[in-house]
DNA sequence: GCTTGACCTGGAGCGCGCTCCAAGGGTCAT
DNA sequence: ATGACCCTTGGAGCGCGCTCCAGGTCAAGC
């Protein structure tokens, strides 16, 4: 098997695939969060593969629900550690818990705005 | 009529009902996110009345919902001007729509976090 | 009269998650 | 070889929403 050259999306083609910005990309790779650095071209050009950008997916799926980074730091270093899937589930679970429980607020919230609409809506509407 | 004298919450009892904090609370005010400030006592400590502490809890369900403090406050001081009813109704709706896109968008995501899950129960219960 | 504790103010500080900047390098078309 | 353009790094800066602090006042209980 011969190794293939580093071929792949730059950065900006990564961060629109992702729709995480560029800097961010270059963030949370400094940060640790990256599964794998994406490899370098000749010229020392970051270069994502799609396992690379299938893993930004997932940081901005544990992102959007709320994970701080520090968590989802933790969460990635799990995968260095062999065996550490039990680790992993509970993680995602006790995550899951938590954007459920967030949900249940927001949902609370917005059956409250509802009412402050009803209301105006009488109002307004004479 | 007489004036009742400034009977009410300590902000202390009110941080405890609206389950703010009471520094919190004194940032909001100083913000311009109330609706009425609260009437001092003789020594000058806040009492917040029934409506203060109501109007504490339209504070939460914006913020918990995400609405920006900038944002609320532009909402709060249309509650000065007379016949503003049809734009806060606007804000609201628009808020609620906001709101709706951001739920839909979580709960994307979790059905993400959920599929993972699955995956690692497989894994780890062999 | 003294202590305790809750409250007051103005302002500084902080954690988070980016976001931006300066200074420079490589590649390509004209 | 000039310019355009995209990329690199380290580090500074920022907007947000609180959160904390110093230094002081006041009222109640012992």
């Amino acid at each position: 098997m011969t190794e293939a050259p580093p071929e792949g999306m730059t950065i900006s083609a990564a961060a629109e695939a992702s729709g995480l910005s560029v800097d961010t990309l270059r963030y949370y790779e400094k940060e640790g969060l990256t599964l794998h650095r994406p490899e370098r071209s000749s010229s020392g050009q970051r270069r994502y593969t799609q396992e690379n950008v299938a893993w930004l997916g997932t940081l901005v799926m544990l992102r959007r629900t709320g994970m701080p980074i520090r968590d989802i730091k933790k969460f990635v270093e799990l995968y260095r550690v062999d065996g550490s899937e039990a680790d992993r589930l509970t993680i995602l679970e006790r995550h899951r818990e938590h954007v459920l429980e967030e949900l249940a607020e927001v949902q609370k919230h917005l059956a409250a705005i509802n009412r402050k609409i009803d209301y105006y809506e009488e109002k307004v509407l004479r």
